[in-house]
DNA sequence: CATACTGATGTAAGCGCTTACATCAATTGT
DNA sequence: ACAATTGATGTAAGCGCTTACATCAGTATG
């Protein structure tokens, strides 16, 4: 392993003079800063970065925590937090928590101490762990608003009130609200918020459910919605909503005329000729990209600096959600 | 930050004995231990990894390089890797290359020195960037043989070779290869075997696409392959054979009678009603837990073994990929 | 009872890098 | 021509941890 030392021997020059080569460039000679360099990839230097992070109290990672990785939800998240922070000059450390919530804040207690910041991505544990693990540290949570800690919403009731009242607009008074796996947070929101709006306007929510997020699930589903008698459905995943409009078209169920289908996220289009969905598009790309600008703003602060400039203020950063009307409702 | 001297001097212990109690708990005697780790979480001490890594000379940290995070190919493997290697008490850090071969050895360049190996999924890069990447550093590819790094591959020539058999026993003598997006050395090998082995049989290939890992893709390619005469059709992803197969649904075309069709993965069953695809399925997820296992090796090695010993024989691990027979043909 | 051994703990020297500070030559101003 | 300023470089003190080695008490052995 070739160090620092080894580079300024050959160089002939002192290792603060071949550091700052690499650190402060513009701090050296043209002409040592060549000499030095030349020396670097004779010898093939590459600089341990694990010291420069002991020696500068900050490692350049940062961490994302997501509940699943191979989830087309947080997809276009993970690649945008990913592109920001390399651009930051950062390295991303991306951790699947596998929905767990105790392995989230499990994880949170290992990259501590090795990151300089954590975004948490629709984080599943308890408010005050999550709190104890932000506590002087930087964190920045994805669609889950905690009092002290920075966070990035996408506000998907603004989109739903907007589906709801495009329902009632069409005439609908009973809709259904299929929705997703237990333990979603933001499930429960969701069918709230469509209670409350259609509620609000005299008409009724009944909620199916749970079912997967597959089209086959959507599909097995349809049934149950037609001997309910509703003509309408909110789908918490486009998958889903696919599977319906699949299944419809099987049993020569017309769309949207003997169900209306709309869907809370319009991740995949599967192409299958089939009706264009109506679903509230969440911005999740955007979301990661502010989330990776908020976090590489807090690590990025120098953690010297007096407690009062450090005190400062929590954001809470909301997207909005954007109905796309189709031809299915 | 509270570090190690804090939890020392809390405890009336030098810094040697505090360290030794997380690291080598059975040097120190029980009292001790007890008194010092009472110290340490009632001062709320995280052990700095960075400090630990410089110490140690080693980091903790693997690295997993994929051409594409939110891959449904990659996901078993991503997550088998991530299980392997944290059993095995290291962290893993996962960079999305984006499918491009520079950005992968740009990758290697940037992690080197900050983790203590590295796996290359289905690297694309030329093997002698690689193969330098890897020089006197712990490194395995995943879907590449390269002379001098361990590797392991999902053989799908097998179970292509035998799905070719298949074909040709069903009489099929004139068989498409509908494939992939270009640059995938793996798309041309499958078409190479293909051709070999239903050639060696009489039969003819006919190389249809690059086609995108759409069902929507698979749909509209259906015209272009009975345009052409062909009752046959090798698909290079299972999503492109639903859509042939839904298409085909809805020209009326029958499956296998009309059209056969087989596909290289079975990623993916979206249910929808269709007849059991047959494919060939690759155990990523154990190439995944084995690549893990062997890095976790070679990185574990302390480094500072006389290079006889560290020269230790490349292995390549060849997992053999299954034909799964469905009604498809 | 002296000697050798054992096990627990302390001392201090790094790991490879950054950076405050000291140094020194080359400029600049008067 | 001399002090003051500037810019480039060297010196050395860490960053928080591990670990080889030294130390020291306590036990076992002759």
């Amino acid at each position: 392993m070739v160090t620092l030392a080894d580079v300024a021997r050959q160089a002939g020059v002192s290792s603060a003079t071949a550091s700052r080569v690499f650190g402060r460039p513009d701090m050296v000679g043209a002409e040592t800063r060549a000499i030095v360099i030349e020396a670097a990839d004779r010898l093939g230097y590459v600089a341990n970065s694990t010291a420069r992070a002991l020696a500068m109290g900050s490692s350049g990672l940062l961490g994302l925590v997501v509940p699943q990785l191979s989830s087309s939800y947080f997809a276009p998240l993970i690649s945008a937090v990913q592109s920001e922070v390399e651009r930051s000059g950062f390295e991303l450390i991306i951790v699947d928590s596998r929905g767990c919530p105790e392995s989230e804040i499990e994880i949170a207690r290992r990259l501590r101490g090795r990151v300089d910041g954590i975004i948490f991505a629709s984080p599943r544990s308890p408010g005050a762990a999550l709190a104890e693990a932000a506590r002087a540290f930087p964190v920045v949570t994805v669609n889950r608003e905690l009092p002290d800690i920075d966070s990035v919403s996408v506000d998907v009731i603004a989109g739903l009130t907007e589906l709801c009242e495009l329902l009632i607009t069409a005439g609908h008074r009973t809709i259904a609200y299929l929705g997703g796996p237990p333990g979603s947070i933001s499930d429960d929101g969701r069918f709230l918020t469509a209670r409350t709006v259609i509620g609000d306007n005299g008409g009724e929510v009944l909620r199916f459910g749970p079912v997967e997020p597959t089209v086959s699930a959507g599909a097995e589903s349809l049934s149950m919605l037609q001997e309910a008698g509703v003509h309408a459905v909110i789908a918490y995943n486009a998958l889903v909503a696919h599977g319906l409009m699949f299944a419809a078209a099987t049993v020569g169920a017309r769309v949207p005329d003997d169900l209306a289908v709309a869907a809370v996220d319009d991740l995949i289009d599967i192409g299958l000729g089939l009706p264009s969905l109506t679903a509230i598009t969440q911005p999740m790309g955007e979301a990661g990209s502010r989330a990776g600008r908020m976090l590489v703003g807090q690590a990025a602060r120098p953690s010297g600096t007096d407690p009062d400039t450090r005190a400062r203020t929590i954001q809470h950063l909301v997207l909005p959600s954007t109905l796309v009307i189709g031809e299915t409702c």
